[in-house]
DNA sequence: AATCCGGGGGT
DNA sequence: ACCCCAGGATT
């Protein structure tokens, strides 16, 4: 295994070509860059640059420095992030902006250590912030630099299989200058060149020494990851409507999954279909009525079967004072991290507009 | 080493 | 339908 001046340089000369003008790029040498960059880092964990872009620019307007972010409350951080997915990210983005600014004096560190200890920055994200952010020599090995590597190198297999390879070859393959543009480099590379499916070998600067475009299997590296089944699971949901404009919400538990958003009150997630039972519901009612809206939302890991039950709410009665319980103006309901599952069950029903 | 954690875009 | 996505934390 060698040092590969050609895969660098090829690749950044394509990059200052080609690079794409995304928000998270811009004013480099702004004061806050940095912490654009950890925002941009954290957002694009798992989740395509498409989807982030609009997310990215509404948080960096209403945070736009880490100090902001720090003081802001975890319910509006995740207001901001609803519709993402994977929002243990922003729950440890503000974790992580509270830490800077009470340990690293709002600055955000640079060091591998110091970036590491701060949740929801891993191996690959405190490489990707040095480089990035610092412009200091470190790797960053997302599933684009993989993809990249296991092709140009022939690593034949599946990614999983070949991960001390692969790291040992990122290493090996990072320059020594330039580090912020290689890094991005490679993996804008693989996000519109070297892509998961139909790839661009026409215009790829590598191609020439491309083990897997040489031998025509580019097409088969790397192979398909095993995949675990889904687990199928049903649930009902409950709602009810006040005066017609109030709907009641549940906050979800702190460590259960989608953590903290609201919700319409459900069961729990069962593989067995609840029957429906007066004792399920949130509160006392005299008919609950079944609504004819059965759908499946789907995680990436469940297929959830949601049935909902209708209820007009008497209001002459309280709520047991539980503040986990709340009416909800239907007006106001884009004021609340809801759970994308409740705010497409209320917009199927017509109780608000998407 | 597996599994949990979302939701949307591309094919 | 199925795959993938600028992964991290937990078990």
């Amino acid at each position: 295994m060698k040092k590969d001046q050609f895969f660098s340089e090829n690749l950044i000369s394509w990059y200052k070509k080609n690079k794409r003008n995304l928000p998270w790029r811009k004013n480099v040498n702004d004061e806050n860059y940095p912490y654009k960059v950890m925002v941009s880092e954290f957002m694009l964990q798992q989740t395509g640059v498409s989807t982030v872009i609009p997310y990215f620019e509404n948080f960096i307007n209403r945070w736009p420095t880490i100090v902001s972010l720090a003081c802001a409350r975890e319910e509006d951080i995740l207001l901001a992030w609803q519709g993402l997915g994977y929002y243990r990210r922003a729950r440890n983005l503000l974790k992580s902006a509270k830490q800077i600014c009470n340990q690293y004096d709002s600055k955000v560190p640079t060091s591998l250590e110091e970036l590491q200890s701060l949740p929801g920055i891993g191996v690959y994200a405190s490489g990707a912030i040095r480089s990035i952010a610092f412009d200091k020599k470190a790797v960053a090995v997302d599933g684009n630099v993989k993809r990249v590597l296991a092709r140009y190198y022939g690593f034949s297999g599946r990614l999983d299989q070949n991960e001390k390879l692969i790291n040992e070859q990122a290493s090996k393959c990072c320059p020594d200058k330039s580090n912020r543009q290689y890094t991005q480099a490679v993996m804008e590379h693989g996000a519109l060149v070297c892509t998961p499916k139909v790839t661009k070998c026409g215009v790829c600067v590598l191609s020439s020494k491309c083990y897997s475009y040489k031998n025509k299997i580019v097409d088969q590296i790397p192979e398909p990851k095993l995949k675990t089944k889904k687990q199928k699971l049903n649930c009902i949901s409950f709602l009810s409507l006040k005066g017609d404009r109030e709907v009641l919400l549940k906050k979800r538990p702190k460590n259960a999954i989608l953590g903290n958003q609201w919700e319409l009150p459900s069961t729990n997630w069962s593989k067995t279909k609840h029957k429906f039972d007066k004792n399920l519901c949130p509160i006392p009612s005299k008919h609950w009525n079944k609504l004819d809206i059965n759908f499946t939302h789907k995680f990436s890991h469940i297929d959830l079967s949601c049935s909902v039950y209708f209820s007009d709410a008497d209001s002459s009665k309280k709520l047991s004072s539980n503040d986990e319980y709340k009416w909800i103006n239907l007006k106001d309901i884009s004021n609340y991290p809801v759970t994308t599952m409740s705010l497409k069950t209320l917009n199927e029903l017509n109780l608000i507009q998407i």
